[in-house]
DNA sequence: AACTATTTATAAGA
DNA sequence: TTCTTATAAATAGTT
């Protein structure tokens, strides 16, 4: 909708970002607006301006908080149905994590090939088995009571995933030590 | 955007207002994500279909809860404005009440015209003052310190509306009882 | 802030 | 619902 095609990709400088949020907020405020009465439903539309400023407008006079506490008590089927993929969510990443941590352990074997010394593979077990223990008794809760609860899992997750690929990686490197480099 | 101008109103059926909501639901969606690229910022859109299904999306992989902190915490200059703006309107309504109250209580001779007799005038002044103590008497803080204080005010301020709106349709109605139907 | 050439969104119809 | 197409709206680049 202008003279060329934009592409969607952050703009680079900041005066182009806030030159281009004063463009498009109008328009998109009363795109919001437009839905809300045309179909009478509860809009909300919170934006902040690349400065920090915010700008919210929620249609047909309803407040921020009439919205939100809509959406909170929105039946219990629709938390329960959150908690319930976030659940799903951790349990797919434990059982990951102890599959990838038993594997090691178990197959610890393969470093023979690297011609290590046997305490220094004993070392390295007990490293392992050091790390993986956080993860391994790390445990998730089986119901979910409140949102709160299902935030701080979801933090949980975040750092799982992070412990999951630094683990990933510090295997990667163990395998890459060039064998030369070995005693 | 079409064959012919839609003007912005409620449409009239429920299936209409589905249907539209289907069809724009999607426009509003890249509006938003594209504002949130384009400008580097946090954009949150809150939508409920027609049948109650919510819709929520939040620009620049943020969630809900932390854009909804970002405007919690935007800065006690934000708060502050917000309830002092609150504080202002909520004395300016009480003030607007007392004095139509002390208004209609001085001038309750006005209604002598209607050639009430002595005991319903007095009755009709007893009404109005017990009607209007409440009001007189309510009492608004002179400091906000929380969000959660700056909505309950807003609530009381939105019955006090309503109570004045009330009150004002009372003596219109007093006024307009026809002299005929007096004894 | 205002101007237009263009792109985009969408109203109506199939 | 989904597609098509004429048309209204939004807006990119420019002043």
């Amino acid at each position: 909708m202008g003279r060329r095609k934009l592409s969607i990709r952050r703009l680079q400088s900041g005066r182009e970002r806030q030159a281009k949020y004063s463009q498009r907020k109008q328009g998109i405020l009363r795109k919001a607006n437009d839905l809300a009465v045309l179909c009478d439903t509860d809009v909300l539309l919170l934006m902040f301006s690349p400065t920090g400023k915010p700008c919210l407008t929620v249609g047909q006079n309803k407040n921020l908080l009439t919205v939100m506490e809509r959406l909170a008590s929105l039946s219990v089927d629709y938390r329960e149905e959150r908690a319930a993929y976030t659940l799903e969510l951790l349990a797919k990443m434990h059982r990951r994590l102890n599959s990838d941590v038993d594997q090691k352990n178990f197959s610890l074997d393969r470093y023979s090939h690297l011609q290590l010394k046997r305490s220094e593979l004993e070392q390295l077990r007990s490293q392992l088995a050091e790390k993986s223990k956080a993860m391994r008794d790390w445990k998730f809760p089986s119901t979910v009571n409140d949102l709160g609860q299902i935030r701080r899992m979801e933090n949980s997750l975040s750092e799982l995933m992070v412990r999951v690929r630094a683990k990933k990686r510090e295997f990667q490197e163990q395998e890459e030590v060039p064998e030369s480099s070995l005693p």
